[in-house]
DNA sequence: CTGTTAGCGCCTTCAG
DNA sequence: CTGAAGGCGCTAACAG
């Protein structure tokens, strides 16, 4: 391991010249610091995190909160993307990503407060929201940053996230424009997240104002038995309708293909989240992608930008 | 930040008995080491991990590896879970979560190698396997230990694995004894995955044995369109299948329903990997619990054992 | 069984 | 603009 004194040896300086060289302190004539830097390049040089860190009582890590177990979404696919793009911003800034992951709140909230107090991490992104959370209250009470990727609960809450109400007026708006559907089916979950709410919103106010009717449809839990054969009744009763928009892509295949089945068509349909193994294809459906890597490098911009308190992120329709 | 120091004055005792008694070192006497270890609970010490990484000169941070991008799989809710499963084992532990992620090969190089000598992880978890990957020659010139996650590719590499030959085997003789199928398709991605080819050579051989008679189905690429036209065409013209095995869960999903509306019956279907939103229900649908939680716990239990080589973990087959 | 001392690698006063 | 010295929190010889 070659370390900051191996270079100032070799350089002829002292170990302080070649760590202010190094951290590009103005200090430093520009011409020693550019001989130090390219010494160091030259010689390999890895600077030792943990000894930065106990110097500067900062970590050069951000943790990553994933929402506890208990309330696991479907929207799993999501995070792998989105672990992407905050590790591609990480490595920029020669940062690295720690993980927090628990089947419940508490285990959860122990795991922050040993990253906080046991690695020293100060900054973090919160991949869900929920009313109450203890965790936030942690993040809050240690003082320590924090970027959430969803629907702020809080005042003055840092975020990024799509503008999800917009997407779900314009996702109607496209299922009226471009397949001429007047009379669409909107399916949820029953798990109440806060997006799907916006887009539902989104959703019904376009629907009004382009004077679609529309029709509602909660999932009932996955408990329930027969699920399909429910839905299928359930589109049985309601053979006019020509659109859905589902809040999910994988809700989106099993309806799409209930829906040809029951109603013997193709009904055009608009979903989100394209899953990865998405094997719907048809000139009749769309999805709305949100772009997940690019929420997870906002995220990290958020996090380390002194004034940004948000960003929104655009989002596009597209063929699958 | 309450330190061992403070702790030691607390203790009226110097900062090396501290540092002994927390670690459970058997030198110092059960008395003062209870006391000690009383004192600090008392005051809440958090041992400062990288103080302790800098003397140890090893971290005690897991590094998992996920797959690069361009080989990203199907199998992504996987993920979730299996780091859910690490981490508990980590907590345990009182070790932390790193993650390297990156889109190509070459970066991930990159992060990893950050790991090891900016972090000085010596410990990872990889998540993926494919042949002459420089990541694994990386972690075998840098010495440091790790355990696979799938199929090993190298001999003498340490990994933790479900016997996939064996539970496509035990998933073919189940459809068999519970559902009579005697003509069942087995339908894989284009991917050519370990895990799927163990699962195709264990389908093959029981369906030998049993004289069923088998078929086989490869998912072409994404890129083609009307997939499901394609594969609906081709149920159409093997109208006596009487079972189908799908190598996971999202391709069964669209293989079931396409098999009902096309033969116009339910075939019974088992699939892999149970995603957390499927929405497949039915008396006719199985799936093989792959347990990846477990996985994950099996992964850290190898990693950190002097002897164990691998775990072969246990699967069972469910209703959905 | 316990204390003293030195040092891990780095940064940051404080002096020049 | 650069050096010397001290210390971040902890562990590990080396002494007693």
């Amino acid at each position: 391991m070659v370390t900051i004194r191996d270079i100032a040896e070799r350089a002829a300086v002292s170990v302080s010249t070649a760590s202010r060289a190094l951290n590009n302190n103005p200090r430093i004539s520009r011409e020693t610091r550019l001989r130090i830097q390219s010494i160091a390049t030259e010689m390999g040089y890895q600077p030792n995190y943990n000894a930065k860190t106990l110097t500067n009582g900062e970590a050069n890590a951000v943790g990553v909160i994933f929402p506890p177990g208990d309330m696991s979404t479907a929207a799993n696919p999501f995070f792998v993307d989105l672990l992407m793009g905050i590790n591609t911003q990480l490595r920029l800034r020669n940062a690295v990503l720690s993980v927090a992951i628990a089947n419940t709140t508490e285990e959860l909230t122990k795991n922050v407060l040993a990253l906080i107090s046991q690695s020293l991490i100060h900054h973090f992104i919160l991949l869900y929201s929920k009313a109450n959370d203890p965790v936030v209250e942690l993040l809050k009470s240690q003082g320590v940053q924090y970027v959430l990727v969803g629907d702020p609960t809080q005042d003055n809450e840092r975020y990024v996230n799509n503008n999800n109400r917009l997407a779900g007026a314009k996702a109607l708006e496209y299922l009226n424009r471009h397949f001429n559907s007047r009379h669409v089916l909107f399916v949820e979950s029953e798990m109440e997240q806060g997006f799907e709410k916006q887009r539902r919103l989104g959703f019904e106010s376009a629907a009004q104002q382009l004077g679609v009717k529309r029709e509602l449809l909660k999932l009932p839990d996955k408990a329930m038995q027969h699920l399909d054969q429910a839905v299928a009744q359930y589109l049985d009763n309601r053979r006019d309708i020509d659109g859905i928009m589902t809040t999910d892509d994988l809700i989106g295949m099993m309806v799409y293909q209930l829906t040809r089945q029951q109603l013997n068509r193709q009904v055009p349909l608009i979903s989100f989240n394209k899953s990865q193994s998405n094997i719907l294809i048809g000139d009749q459906v769309r999805f709305v992608e949100l772009y997940p890597q690019h929420m997870g490098e906002a995220a990290v911009r958020v996090l380390f930008s002194e004034t940004k308190q948000f960003e929104m992120l655009p989002f596009t329709i597209e063929k699958v």
